[in-house]
DNA sequence: TTGTATGCGTTATCAG
DNA sequence: CTGATAACGCATACAA
């Protein structure tokens, strides 16, 4: 920059006002852009954050990006930062929770303006001096957590199976035994089951439990060739595809003889059809939300938890 | 770091060495390091980058992360970044050719050490002063390309149809028109054809043409209710998983009647089975190289094409 | 081995 | 509206 200045006979900054589009006087402009251009000057943004403190980069922490909701979750969020100038430093935990609270001390270390986590570590601490929001996990009232409405979409599940004629149901999920906003998909099935008067069952594996425990639900439930249950809710898409394969295997068809909703709202290859029908998520919703919370510029006086509407969707897993 | 130095009683430089893990007496460490914690001190990368010059952040454009195939690229890539304590910048282009040239402006100015990049734009200039690595796509022999060895995929499905006991196939795609690696896998289908004594016929249309232009292309080739092809290979996994769709709408059986090959080895949900029968591109010795390469200091002696072996996989669609 | 001093490239303050 | 200058936090060459 002080090349540039040199070369146009003008200030350091009044360069600098050049690059920032500030107001300059028409023949200074002229003279800076054509010793830019000659000099072939380029801008270099560490300077900047070392003066400003501020790097117009978001974090964000997730468990990886093969999940697909988790890619679809990076997607829309890449996006929504993209509308604002943003950048985003990409941190994937694998599920482990040093590397959630490395990345925490490690963004903070690169000056990020903000930071978007969806972590399982339960005793992370959220660190004051950096705006922080979080998805699908309440913390404290200072943390801003974005989700959807797991509540509404257990609810919306129950309702779905029972005006598609069910009678028998079933809520199944495997998971971290962290209770976190996911986890109330349950309770809104469960809710919804007792109001509606549907005769149900519930089947909650730990983390790490092995897959073979659905299968002894399954078949433990089974008699004369005919399943228990005319309705399957799982926890997540990925459950339900995996339960459908078993189903099939024990000669029961899908949705003749059971019908399986889902919870995501993931497609094939990312853009095609629904992989099995489901609640699904408002991902550009949830991104957009988490973006314009972590930069907004009164973090204290946002909501605590915002929720967001889910829709159910067919996927071939019920009947139309 | 001052007040660091000044709670500690000591000069800056030494704290700057206590926190860069130099040799330092150890009487002065323990002072050095019981004041980082008496004051909360938080190293700021900021000073460090403008003072060196590195960042240790690679840039990393790919068009999106919905698309499977480069969710897993993303994965990998970023597990190779992190076994050299790298970070990654991730830029979306979502097939622009603008934001391909923005995003590489945009690293540059923040002093990425490195580019990796999977782009479309066929008048892109690679800059020259940032180590630069490309994906499927060969610019020169000054910038290195890593690829799978799309070639001798498009031979191996050709080969591995011939033994499954096809004696019609055909080839088809939809894509830039941008020659690229990928557009190899014709290349080695048709060769390998050639050479088996395979009857063949290819059918490539341009990005952008409608995907009936397929289904007018398989019911022209269908006589009284049985299709001429027996074998079909894809240019992608996604496209074979279509074809499908439309086969078996059209009443015909896969892979009893026509058997179907795709290329890239995209798993159900990322982790379970692959979705169609592939050629698996070996993406995580892809990333690696990518980063290895990316990182070396002697860029100019490194080969300018690096094409990584391929594999078969069963997916279903096949004769086992 | 430790202390001192300089400069990396930028923004922002203040004086002209 | 422009010019001069200090300061941001750190690494490092050099002096002690």
């Amino acid at each position: 920059m002080a090349d540039v200045a040199r070369e146009a006979g003008v200030a350091l900054g009044t360069v600098s006002r050049v690059v920032n589009g500030q107001q300059v006087g028409e023949e200074f402009r002229a003279k800076v852009e054509e010793a830019i251009q000659r000099l072939g000057y380029q801008y270099n943004n560490s300077g900047r954050t070392l003066r400003t403190g501020s790097t117009n980069t978001i974090a964000f922490i997730i468990p990886n990006t093969i999940n697909p909701y988790f890619a679809l979750l990076v997607h829309h969020v890449n996006i929504a930062l993209e509308k604002r100038n943003c950048k985003m430093l990409l941190c994937f935990t694998e599920y482990d929770t040093n590397r959630e609270t490395e990345f925490i001390q490690m963004a903070r270390q690169n000056q990020v303006d903000g930071i978007i986590a969806l972590t399982y570590n339960p005793g992370l601490t959220i660190p004051a001096d950096v705006p922080f929001v979080t998805i699908d996990r309440f913390f404290s009232t200072s943390v801003p957590c974005i989700a959807s409405d797991n509540f509404g979409g257990g609810w919306l599940a129950a309702h779905k199976l029972k005006e598609l004629g069910c009678t028998n149901v079933a809520f199944m999920r495997i998971g971290s035994s962290l209770t976190n906003e996911p986890s109330k998909r349950k309770d809104g099935f469960v809710s919804a089951c007792v109001e509606l008067g549907l005769s149900f069952e519930v089947i909650a594996l730990e983390d790490g439990a092995p897959y073979a425990e659905f299968e002894k639900f399954l078949t433990d439930h089974m008699e004369n060739g005919k399943l228990a249950f005319d309705g399957l809710f799982t926890g997540t898409d990925m459950l339900a595809w995996m339960i459908i394969q078993t189903l099939k295997k024990m000669g029961l068809r899908v949705p003749e003889d059971v019908q399986v909703i889902g919870f995501d709202g993931i497609r094939t290859f990312g853009i095609l059809d629904y992989v099995v029908s489901t609640i699904v998520q408002p991902v550009q919703e949830i991104a957009e939300a988490c973006v314009s919370t972590v930069l907004s510029k009164h973090l204290s006086t946002v909501p605590s938890l915002i929720c967001l509407p889910v829709k159910y969707a067919f996927g071939g897993t019920t009947k139309e």
